[in-house]
RNA sequence: GCUCCGGUAGCUCAGCUGGAUAGAGCAACGGAUUUCUAAUCCGUAGGUCACAGGUUCGAGUCCUGUCCGGAGUACCA
């Protein structure tokens, strides 16, 4: 309708040899102004110097309209041209719906191209925490849009190995182990404080009890990793998340692919030396000061590998790239962005995500979270009181851009008014009706049913709203925001739940009708259930 | 100081590239169940869209400034 509508309007405005603005085409809140309506006469009034409805009426005039999609259209005062889509129109839609079913909302946007989403990416030294679990959320659904518009989607999980992070790690996971053979080592200074530590501890001590304070830091740092990133893929699990790949900074430096960044930007003589660390000239790009890319302990900061795994992110050939960093990260993918620009590397296809902080409220105060100190609570504890489902829902259904307030209490004790079972009952409500309409004898048959008596006012709104679907999932899609999804579920839930009190689907009286509501219901589940695929959000039959 | 995000109903937040009378959930109050699941629906009340200017047919939305909250500004990641 949309897309029929533009072409429509687009070649009228050609053959009046006026020039096409951005045809804007929106869903008027208010029933009686259409079902689309256009302000392009509006716009073109000041460079045509002409009244809006003088306008309007010119561009309208020779439009020929089909009558099986648009049934009238409306002229009104500021100039908006409104279109009212004939009851043809809907039906076909929901028949369309209904032959696609799974693939109803998909588009080819992203057809034949590759995207990859990079997302979580947390360093394994202690438990993916709630703050860890907006992320999460956040990258596997923009993953899920993607795929839904037809690219082919990696996701991945880049890990910092090699760092002074881990060697911290290690040297914690010393001091604890040791402290478990009755030894007064204390943890080191800015070391890991977290009891978590405490059982890997015990798990190493079981397994290999003969090592000691002579042992090489190495070992422990080795099994810290590894026991931590299980503890974190089982995290990710429980909330049905899985990444293609985990890509390893140590590997960066094996293959020299930080020396290689070195080397190429001390090319552009964008590299100098000071207090024995080496820097990157940032202030010539347009940042208020230099940064250390190698410091004078000859560790690298964590800019520099993030840079040369971004320049093999570009080697790889995406068409698309997808970071998505907590606001912690704000400042630091300029730095990668603008080193891949001096490097002549193509940059403008990665798209950085960023989403401001979980503030967690527990009795009502705020909890304060840091991986290194004790107080955090973890993906796993959130996922244990509320479930996964809860837990998907509400960290995507705000913007990234806001910061989300998570009361743990209120999030415990929802179990009624929570908008996830909203969400799900509507589904299950379908389901539910499905059975009776089944022992009362009436088939779900919709390619037999009449849809045109669908045509009472609940009705057609809420067929309106199924059909919308698409256009949401790809407004996600150039947005990059994936909140006006559960939204828009809500939205359709509510549209059906009213459906549902003013009409009685089964009625053995009214046969037809009956036969064309479940083809409605069948559509609405349809949609109901895709979305909720995509969010990751079971969709029971029973509740 | 500078950069980024936010400030919309009592609370938590939507509001698509500027459009028609600013919305939802929760909380408050009042109703609806001989019925396909009431985990539902309907109604009432609740607003100086932080503040002040500006741009134009039209601003919650764009521009400038101010105030408030958060994040960053590290040889931490």
């Amino acid at each position: 309708m949309q897309a029929y509508l533009e072409t429509l309007i687009k070649s009228r405005l050609e053959q009046l040899g006026w020039k096409a603005p951005h045809i804007q085409l929106s869903r008027p809140k208010n029933a009686d102004n259409g079902d689309w309506a256009s302000n392009v006469a509006m716009i073109l009034a000041r460079e045509l110097k002409k009244a809006p409805l003088q306008i309007a009426e010119e561009l309208m005039e020779g439009m020929e309209l089909d009558p099986h999609i648009v049934e009238k259209y409306e002229i009104v005062k500021p100039g908006f041209i409104n279109f009212f889509q004939s009851t043809n129109y809907l039906t076909d839609e929901l028949e369309r719906v209904l032959e696609l079913r799974e693939d109803f909302g998909k588009n080819t946007i992203g057809k034949g191209k590759t995207a990859q989403v990079e997302f979580v990416s947390a360093n394994p030294t202690g438990p993916l925490t709630v703050g860890h679990g907006r992320q999460t959320v956040l990258g596997d659904t923009l993953a899920s849009i993607l795929t839904s518009s037809g690219y082919d989607v990696t996701r991945e999980y880049y890990f910092n190995n090699a760092g002074r992070q881990m060697r911290l790690l290690g040297e914690s996971l010393k001091a604890r182990y040791l402290q478990l053979k009755g030894s007064q080592t204390v943890l080191p200074d800015g070391g890991y404080e977290g009891l978590y530590l405490l059982d890997v501890a015990q798990k190493l001590l079981d397994e290999q009890p003969e090592l000691s304070a002579n042992t090489d830091v190495s070992i422990f740092k080795d099994y810290a990793e590894k026991s931590i990133f299980a503890i974190i893929k089982n995290s990710l699990e429980r909330i049905g998340v899985v990444h293609d790949v985990f890509y390893n900074e140590r590997s960066l430096y094996k293959d020299g692919k930080i020396e290689e960044v070195l080397g190429l930007l001390r090319d552009k003589d964008l590299i100098y030396e000071k207090d024995g660390a080496t820097w990157f000239k940032t202030s010539e790009l347009g940042v208020d000061q230099d940064r250390v890319l190698v410091k004078s302990s000859g560790e690298p900061t964590y800019r520099l590998p993030d840079i040369a795994y971004h320049r093999e992110k570009v080697a790889r050939g995406f068409d698309m790239v997808v970071d998505v960093f907590g606001a912690d990260h704000i400042d630091a993918y300029p730095d990668v962005l603008s080193a891949l620009k001096v490097m002549g590397l193509k940059h403008d296809h990665i798209h950085v995500v960023i989403h401001q902080f979980v503030t967690l409220v527990r009795s009502g105060e705020v909890v304060k979270m840091s991986t290194r100190k004790a107080n955090f609570v973890t993906l796993d504890e959130l996922i244990d009181e509320v479930g996964a489902d809860v837990v998907r829902y509400f960290y995507i259904m705000r913007s990234a851009s806001s910061h989300l307030n998570f009361d743990l209490d209120l999030a415990k004790r929802q179990t009624e008014e929570n908008p996830v079972f909203y969400l799900q009952y509507a589904h299950a409500r379908i389901s539910s009706i499905f059975r009776r309409a089944k022992e009362r004898g009436l088939k779900v048959d919709t390619s037999r049913a009449d849809l045109a008596l669908l045509d009472e006012e609940f009705t057609v709104a809420l067929i309106n709203e199924t059909l919308a679907f698409p256009e949401v999932i790809e407004r996600c899609l150039t947005t990059l925001e994936v909140h006006h999804l559960p939204n828009y579920l809500f939205e359709l839930a509510t549209a059906l739940h009213k459906f549902y009190t003013e009409y009685k689907v089964i009625d053995l009286d009214q046969p037809d009708v009956s036969k064309a509501r479940l083809a409605l219901l069948d559509a609405v589940q349809v949609t109901l259930r895709n979305g909720l695929r995509i969010l990751g959000i079971t969709a029971p039959d029973q509740m």
